[in-house]
DNA sequence: CAGAACGTTCGGAAAGTTCTGAACGTATAT
DNA sequence: ATATACGTTCAGAACTTTCCGAACGTTCTG
């Protein structure tokens, strides 16, 4: 079967040129979030094509090995950054991606599993260790009491930093819920 | 001169063992946000002195190198997460530490110095590259001004993301400088 | 049923990051 | 002045992450 055109070296310089930049800046954001620089480019493929890609699509346009290519997609899926599609004409069992193009579901998948995550983790260390402190408290030196009043004060002013951060991707996700379509409105803090 | 103790083999059990999870769990943390391992741990070891700290106490206490502990402080310093102070007593040149105790200062130099900068780099590209698409447009044959048309709007809708995350990092700096010495209010959006 | 078409997994290669020991420079103390 | 104490820099060692090619298993096609 004949593929329509995605990209490819016979395009218009410009618009390559174009491509080429937006999978280069998402590659660096996506390295900086803490995912592979593939990732993003993937990503980016997948955002500017006018059609679904396979494997093999992305293994000619971004370079890069099948192998690589199909851990990539596993990881973009299970962060709901892209979906799976079925393609009519498409032989047998090919898989066929394209990117979720609803952001906010994207930014809500990411706030949740990721930072959320890693805040109640670290709220939970810190309540733990307070516990421990506290329940170990009387059987202290003086000395040793002193030092212990220490770290419950400084554990307890960094757990109010996680709080508000916590409270600040709660808000962030209330916000994105709210409005799934379109732009959120600025946000109001009185 | 006699120093103060810190935390050693000698001290409880207990004391020693929430030291060492806190951290542990900041030295996690400060990897997942982009910073070395032991950066999170100098800062935790700061932030859980009874007093400020030198190079050498770093050394002690981490079982890091000297080259590290003070390429880890100079990388701290730039970050504004902890000051040098200055010790009476302290033999002429030695430098000390202590973690800076205020936190909204810290998210705000970290937010405004890093977080801030890439989200408008990213616009900025994308701006170029939109700006670079309609220019080149005209010239265009009819395939690839679809294809041009296409870029124009997935790139436009990425940046109504971007601006999205701008306006929230603003609102957290704004909320966060309005509150420097204590927990900021709880965010109510509407 | 044989062969091609695909996606996935795995060991190890390549690239990137972090860490160290040694050399150095400069300030302090004797 | 000389020696010591201290912080910094640098080349490369150690470790981590990313990536690739090859082998494999499964589904389709003829």
């Amino acid at each position: 079967m004949t593929e329509q055109p995605v990209i490819n070296t016979q395009s218009d310089p410009r618009l390559l040129a174009v491509h080429d930049s937006m999978l280069d800046g998402l590659g660096q954001l996506a390295d900086y979030f803490g995912f592979s620089k593939v990732t993003g480019q993937v990503f980016g493929a997948l955002l500017l094509s006018p059609r679904p890609l396979c494997l093999d699509d992305m293994v000619e346009l971004l370079d890069i090995s099948k192998a690589n290519a199909s851990m990539t997609m596993r990881a973009l899926g299970n962060l709901g950054m892209v979906r799976e599609v079925w393609v009519r004409g498409a032989s047998g069992r090919r898989k066929y991606y394209e990117a979720e193009s609803n952001f906010w579901r994207i930014i809500t998948n990411v706030l949740k599993s990721r930072e959320m995550r890693d805040v109640e983790r670290a709220l939970h260390v810190m309540d733990d260790n307070a516990k421990k402190l506290n329940h170990a408290m009387d059987e202290l030196s003086e000395e040793e009491r002193h030092l212990a009043t220490l770290y419950l004060e400084r554990i307890s002013h960094m757990q109010g930093l996680f709080q508000f951060a916590q409270l600040m991707i709660e808000a962030i996700l209330e916000q994105v819920h709210d409005s799934p379509d379109e732009m959120p409105a600025i946000p109001n803090w009185d």
